[in-house]
This record gives C-alpha cells, sequence and structure tokens, in this order.
DNA sequence: CACGCCTTTCCTGTTT
DNA sequence: AAAACAGGAAAGGCGT
C-alpha cells in the first residue's frame, strides 16, 4: 500500500506509461474500497477519500509524481481554472481556509508570492494544483517547502497561511479529529468528478507516455507576455494596475503602466525598468503574434493568436 | 565558447 | 507640452 501511494510501483514497472500507473491503481482502488477517486483533468490528481494527517507526507510525494507525469500537458492550461472551467479568483477572502478549492489555494499563493515579487508562474506553484483547502491548512512548513520546492518560497506560503489562519478568529469549526472519525470519511473538500462510465478511475484520453530520462530542470522562465496574463488573473493586479478591456477580444489595458513595469523589473531584478522600456518589449510581440497593436487607444494591447493561456472562464473586471 | 531567444537599453521620429 | 507609440540598433542574460 504505502509503495502505491508514494507511486514506486509506478516506477517499479518496465514501460512507464500512464497505462500502468492507472491499472495499479484501479487494483488498489479495488483494493482499498475505492480510496482513491479520480479528479478530473490535467494538473489534478487522484485524492485519497480518508487521507490523515500522518499520510500527507505520502500524499505530497504522490501528487509530486502525478505532477511530474503531468508536467509536460500543463504548460499551456491556465491555472487558476478548475475541473468545471470555472475561475476562483478572489473567492478564498474571508473564506475559512479548510473550505477553500484548490483553485483558492492556488490563488491565495500567487498572491502571496506577487506581493513578494516572486514568479508567479504556474510552475511555481504547480505541486500545490492538487491541495484543496483542508489539506492546506494542515501543511507543514516542511511540506510547504517541499511543493514549492523552495525554502524561501516554502516558508513564505507557511508564513502567509499560518498569518491567515490566525485572523480566522473564533470560526474554528470542527477538529481534525471530528473529521477523521466521521462515516465514510470524505470531507475533503474538493470538487470530486464522479466518472459514470468507462473504467472507474481511468483517466479519459489517451494515456500519454511518459520519458523518465529527461526534464531535469525544465524551470522555464516566466516571460513577459505570461507574467501579464497573471496580472490578468490575479485580484491583487487585476483590475488595479491592469485589467481587461475587451476579454473576449483578448484587449487589456494597462491602468497603472508605470508600476506594472516597476513590478516586472522586481519580478527581473531590476530597479531601472520602466514602462518606456516595458512597452518596448510588448512591441517585439507583434512580430511573432503575441499581441497585436490597438491602434488609436492608448496602453491598450491585443492577444495575439500565440498567446495561450489568457482565456478563462470568469475574468476579473 | 557559440548560438539563439528574449528582452533591455538607447535613440530618433511620429502621434495623440 | 507631455505621454505614448514605433521600430532600428546593439548589448545583456541565460539556457542549451
Amino acid at each position: 500500500m504505502y509503495s502505491l501511494m508514494t507511486g514506486n510501483n509506478y516506477y517499479e514497472t518496465d514501460t512507464n506509461s500512464f497505462d500502468n500507473y492507472f491499472y495499479y491503481n484501479e487494483d488498489f482502488q479495488a483494493n482499498m474500497n475505492n480510496d482513491w477517486s479520480y479528479m478530473g483533468d490535467v494538473g489534478t490528481t487522484y485524492m485519497p477519500k480518508s487521507l490523515k494527517p500522518d499520510n500527507i507526507p505520502e500524499w505530497i510525494t504522490h501528487v509530486e509524481h502525478m505532477n511530474l507525469l503531468n508536467e509536460n500537458l500543463t504548460n499551456d492550461k491556465p491555472s487558476y481554472v478548475d475541473n468545471n472551467g470555472t475561475s476562483a479568483i478572489r473567492t478564498w477572502q474571508g473564506k475559512a481556509m479548510e473550505d477553500w478549492t484548490n483553485d483558492e489555494v492556488l490563488d491565495f499563493i500567487m498572491s502571496e508570492l506577487l506581493l513578494e515579487c516572486y514568479e508567479t508562474s504556474p510552475e511555481r506553484s504547480q505541486r500545490f494544483r492538487c491541495i484543496s483547502g483542508y489539506i492546506f491548512q494542515q501543511l507543514t512548513e516542511e511540506h510547504c517547502k517541499e511543493l514549492s520546492g523552495s525554502k524561501d518560497v516554502g516558508e513564505l506560503i507557511y508564513r502567509a497561511k499560518s498569518l491567515y489562519l490566525a485572523q480566522q478568529v473564533g470560526n474554528r469549526l470542527e477538529t481534525c479529529a471530528n473529521h477523521w472519525t466521521t462515516e465514510n470519511n470524505c470531507m475533503i473538500p474538493y470538487p470530486v468528478k464522479i466518472e459514470n462510465e468507462g473504467i472507474p478511475g481511468r483517466r479519459p484520453g489517451r494515456p500519454r507516455s511518459v520519458n523518465t530520462v529527461r526534464r531535469k530542470s525544465q524551470k522555464r522562465s516566466e516571460k513577459l507576455w505570461e507574467f501579464i496574463i497573471n496580472l490578468l488573473k490575479n485580484s491583487k493586479t487585476c483590475p488595479d494596475l491592469i485589467k481587461w478591456e475587451d476579454f473576449e477580444e483578448g484587449t487589456f489595458k494597462f491602468v497603472q503602466s508605470e508600476k506594472v513595469a516597476q513590478l516586472w523589473g522586481a519580478r527581473k531584478k531590476n530597479g531601472n525598468m520602466n514602462y518606456e522600456k516595458f512597452s518596448r518589449a510588448l512591441r517585439y510581440y507583434y512580430k511573432s503574434k503575441i499581441l497585436q497593436a490597438v491602434p488609436g487607444k492608448r496602453l491598450v494591447y491585443k492577444f495575439g493568436p500565440q498567446a495561450k493561456g489568457w482565456r478563462i472562464a470568469s475574468p476579473l473586471y
């Protein structure tokens, strides 16, 4: 059981494919009373219904393995879009952390990273994608470091979440103990997507093959246009610093152009960035069709056909 | 070290 | 007049 949870069995098989992994998982499900549930699309994974605090390290390892497998599929998937294509941005505010959805956890983390001028690209928080608020609030500092892949970022996230939890005065709901003893443990607040046909637990579509000898450091740094998309998805910056002019068209406008440029400069550890230079970089995107000019409108740009990942279900206004 | 991709920096000129 | 927009030229940084 342990090896299954950690994904070791997957690596013990000779054919490294999703098929193998999921077949193992089906066996596992059969044997363990459907303890694992299929959770949805790319970027999500199996979630044990009866996850206990002691199992969190194993769960994280499991998540890490799953994300490793999913890694090459998630690049152009908007980080905030959940299984139903619904954006969860900002909805976590004022809400008990344990009720946060995975997307709300992500938005919280992104917001905190942005404040500290860390990269907010999806890669940065990749391994948090499978963490619901219920799990998130239980993570230790070590968990956070491990998931973020960084001591500093892990500490930052842990500090931020501790602060938030501390501010949740008086609304400590049931204790964990109550949860664990509840019949049919299923209280992890995650939008479980039940597959009503096909093999239970089987991921839809063609299984993705995995090449095990690759991806050492595919930590591609955040491109300028990706940075802009992330600003538009972040309630800390949209619509205060940047906003959609017309989401359907893909046009957006810099509300505080100099601040956005400085934010970009901070990201690149360059205190000399300003909108003049920032905009020059944007104009270079015209050639590659990542951006298009919007004549007559100042500070307004339009995403071109080569810009991926900006179209989300519920844009901020 | 080379090379290519993305900017960053600087600049001249034009438009709003 | 001030702020944006347009691009050319060249250098910087970084990953491969």
